[in-house]
DNA sequence: CTGTTAGCGCATTCAG
DNA sequence: CTGAATGCGCTAACAG
């Protein structure tokens, strides 16, 4: 076998051509005569060669790789876009590393930097609160950013996602609309998450305008046993709420597991709504009604928009994704 | 601000040095005079300079890349383990690029290939069943690779998972244990799939061994809808089974489903038996019993071993992990 | 302990 | 259409 490997001189010697020919044919160089590119590939095929990343990338300035920064992949929701995401770009040969932030931005901002190390050409971000660093960073080196899951964009950035504060109204007016005064929320930590943040706001800002105050908001992590003791929490109360809007559907199944335990009735006590649509949402009893999130879409769409030309990118910066609910078992109008 | 970014070079000359120094300092290289190391670190925080990964790598051979390969980041025991892979890896400042094949050994043959151009010094695998040109690829290169979700491994590679056989004999067991004769199971694709072979495998032979006959193995893919079908055929068949084993909880939820629709009593009239120990099999009703496949600690103990040192690493060749039966309320005593 | 000298493997000028 | 020459930004020898 070879003892070292096949380097572009060794194929340019084997195919009796210059390196610069060579080259050019791996790069898809249309002028040149087709006698000599298959002879320039079958040697590179018999000596396995396989070009140098680092290399190109030094001489070129062109990574063909791609980074992105989320908070957990332990989530199925972001899983999801980051599993679209990939295939888009791998489809147009362009590598994706991903980071986990466990949504700490100073982590975030080590994460970006290393992946400006790497030469990644464009980084996918999640949310819009981030250090003025991490911004500045990519600015100044130009590299293209999108924040996804929401429509905040900066200046000179781009977004693909929702409007997470609608999406709170939109939870609020449905809930409002079947008949119920008494509603709770059971949202993410805002600690650092501004989508989590701005649909609490949009929440109370409906439940406000109706007239109705929100009886409590309690944060929880996004796992079951969270929803579970919120929602616990919750119904212990002086006034237990006969709707609870949760962050996530992961907290919405934790609810309900809390009320199937005390066998408390729902819908029919309580109204329970999820947010994410999770193929989880499905197999509980009731199933549950959810806010549907296109995590699959933002990914394929930020995909897009990374591949996009600078010139064609202008006209993609801002993508607002619409928001579907999808109603299923698990709410109710509310007894009169 | 700068036009341009800061080089190296850049950071030399401000802190009034050579370069080699700075990259030293750079480096960590432990004998340069303090004073001069912070000279040369407040430089380059001045200049805000970023190391250019590529040249580093073209010139050290040194990536600080690892690559992974898997069949789809939407499915929860995948994502699991890349999520404690990167977080081990990040920890240790390794970047992980992360493709999915989608089930396909060809494109996962392609994708190991895009990694070894981008420099990636190891590479996770999923399963033992891969092309051979992929290994000889990995070898030829002498890429440390590890294969997962298996304790097979080629004679130079290395193996972080739990058998497969075992743990398609041990269902069976725990299902004939608990008197059960009219036993189906409702597996994964196994085309392309070797840990779904040999679990099929390992079932059927525990069950042949004990003088029962599988009544019937069905295939489906990892989803609800697929165990929900499934389980139909099943259930419709002449004499159907009062115990089904499925190849993964999303397909027993989706079996469960089923019975719910058809008020099927589970586990009274059929006992259903997942497997992987998802976060969903504790919100169904019943709970699932199933098998816990330990998916974080594989993507822990796999970047710990491409972490190590070559010495360290024989050491560490195959590591079997056990397997966990975690009994919950969908399976129960055949009535007699 | 620090500086000087050479490339790493490739893509891109520029001539032919 | 093809070849020769020139660095991309950095680290590893080797001297001092």
């Amino acid at each position: 076998m070879d003892n070292t490997d096949a380097k572009l001189v060794d194929v340019a010697r084997k195919a009796g051509c210059s390196p610069a020919t060579v080259s050019r044919v791996l790069n898809n160089n249309p002028k040149v005569a087709v006698s000599i590119r298959e002879k320039v590939l079958q040697a590179a095929m018999d000596l396995s060669y396989v070009p140098n990343g680092s290399a190109r990338t030094l001489r070129s300035t062109k990574s063909r790789i791609a980074g992105a920064v989320i908070p957990t992949l332990d989530h199925a929701i972001y899983a999801a876009m980051m599993n679209s995401l990939q295939a888009r770009l791998g489809d147009k040969g362009v590598s994706l590393i991903i980071n986990t932030s466990s949504y700490d931005i100073d982590m975030e901002y080590d994460q970006v930097r290393q992946l400006v190390e790497r030469g990644a050409e464009s980084i996918v971000l999640v949310g819009a609160a981030h250090r003025p660093e991490t911004i500045a960073l990519l600015e100044q080196r130009k590299i293209a950013y999108v924040f996804t899951y929401t429509t905040a964009a900066t200046q000179i950035g781009a977004a693909v996602g929702f409007d997470n504060r609608k999406a709170g109204r939109m939870a609020a007016r449905y809930l409002l609309d079947l008949g119920h005064s008494r509603i709770a929320m059971l949202g993410g930590i805002t600690d650092n998450n501004d989508r989590a943040v701005s649909r609490r706001d949009g929440f109370i800002a409906e439940m406000r305008e109706a007239g109705v105050d929100a009886l409590s908001v309690i944060e929880s992590a996004y796992r079951v046993e969270g929803g579970r003791a919120g929602m616990r929490q919750l119904m212990e109360a002086d006034k237990p709420p006969t709707a609870v809007f949760c962050g996530s559907d992961i907290v919405a199944a934790g609810a309900l597991k809390y009320c199937r335990e005390q066998r408390l009735s729902v819908p029919g006590a309580v109204s329970i709504l999820g947010f994410d649509n999770l193929e989880i949402g499905e197999l509980t009893t009731p199933e549950l009604t959810t806010v549907d999130v296109p995590a699959r879409e933002m990914g394929t769409l930020a995909a897009d928009y990374l591949l996009a030309t600078p010139a064609l990118r202008q006209h993609m910066r801002i993508r607002e994704l619409s928001l579907r609910l999808v109603v299923r078992g698990s709410t109710a109008a509310a007894s009169r």
